[in-house]
DNA sequence: ACGATACTTCGATGATAGACGAATAACTCT
DNA sequence: AGAGTTATTCGTCTATCATCGAAGTATCGT
């Protein structure tokens, strides 16, 4: 009937809120989990997967399936292409607040994965305890050292309490914001908790956003040989 | 929210079936009137009108009045741009016609812009007049060279006419099924037009399609230096 | 001046689809 | 095995918006 592609039914993908929140967010190119987009457009769980479901259908996303979690991204290119030429006509939005844009960086940035750290220091402080010879990596899993076993203790964590849980020691763990792996298990949250315990970092006031306290740049300088240069991350 | 660009309401203005319609029936840069536009959608006027005002407000649309009748055209070519991008990832399903999707192919390797070449051909013509140093890039523009001023005079173009109009002499036209920059202004339309009336390229029933015929895969080759295989761009 | 034409505004209606609650399935961790 | 996550499906409710009739404004032809 009509001789026009239907470009109607996609646009109409994108010209919802919801939705096109979820676009946005994907356009970095990163594969993200069910509920870290309902979270982004702040739906709940079942309007996500409904919106997710459609765009699937419609050729816009893709997904991969890795345990219970569902990761999706963007299907190709072209749907890329066609947002970016959608944002050139489209006025600025204005900002409503220098908070949200900041703590989206920081979520970037630092931020907990369940009860571990995760964002770039997560994966940084993953790498040099892997570099300095703490942890090796073995399968999914890291192994402690030697000297892991000693440093750990100094720094107040007892191997032995961990090994007497039947939890996953030290899991690798996937980080959708930097694409490489930090370090889940017993040994990441016990971690984690003593950089809580140490005021190292300390949680933002809602979501999963950590930022690094003046004590913590000069701790992970110290202790772990990291560089920071504006409260940024040398790596 | 965000301090990304609002894709929602232009999305949203494009994804409904009518106003797809007159924004498709527009792409080939005419003007239009509004009953016109009516019956391309097959909706009453009342109703045209309605959705004409929305286009017009969400800056899809530019209107000027002559006398009772008022003429709608895309406000600019990003729209058309944007439009043509939706029309890569939509027509997966309904080929209805080898016509539709040789076209669609078509607007990728040669379209015009509005006055200008675009698409593949838009893109490898430019860097071929930039390679053979006929122009060079100045900011945003480009500027002819010594050699050019002959070049194109021997291809019947005038660059001393062309310095006597008010419109750039040659800008950069960013090319979105490209990703790069073709040449528009005075010059790039100069030279499309010499192209339509060397018989080198031809414009496609309706749209903004364009084919090259057989003496234009000559004419490129050999005044250009472009070279072809199968009906497609060696680069 | 008159009716005809082109387009717009206003108001009412009806259909579409986005939202969430409840329940289900699949998976992980303890 | 059982508790707690993650994600999906189903059903219902509600709000939005496209549509058109009726009426209003501006312009043209005679």
């Amino acid at each position: 009937m009509e001789s026009t592609p239907n470009i109607v039914e996609i646009a109409a993908l994108i010209g919802d809120s919801s939705r096109a929140a979820m676009l946005v967010c994907l356009l970095s190119g990163k594969a993200l989990p069910a509920s870290e987009l309902a979270r982004v457009a702040r739906i709940s769980p079942q309007t996500a997967s409904s919106h997710l479901g459609k765009m699937v259908a419609g050729g816009l996303l893709v997904h991969e399936s890795y345990g219970r979690h569902r990761y999706y991204r963007l299907a190709n290119q072209e749907v890329g292409n066609a947002l970016e030429a959608l944002s050139v006509i489209a006025p600025l939005k204005p900002i409503r607040s220098l908070r949200e844009s900041e703590q989206s960086k920081s979520l970037h940035f630092a931020r907990t994965c369940y009860d571990h750290i995760a964002g770039e220091i997560g994966v940084a402080l993953t790498d040099k305890i892997l570099e300095l010879g703490l942890v090796r990596e073995e399968g999914r899993d890291y192994a402690v050292t030697e000297e892991g076993m000693e440093r750990f203790k100094e720094f107040g964590l007892s191997i032995e309490n961990m090994k007497h849980t039947r939890r996953h020691f030290a899991r690798q763990c996937l980080d959708w914001s930097e694409r490489r792996h930090h370090m889940a298990g017993i040994l990441g949250a016990s971690m984690t908790k003593r950089l809580f315990d140490l005021g190292w970092i300390e949680r933002m006031s809602e979501g999963r956003a950590v930022i690094v306290t003046v004590t913590g740049y000069e701790g992970f300088a110290k202790e772990f040989q990291m560089t920071f240069k504006h409260h940024e991350l040398c790596i």
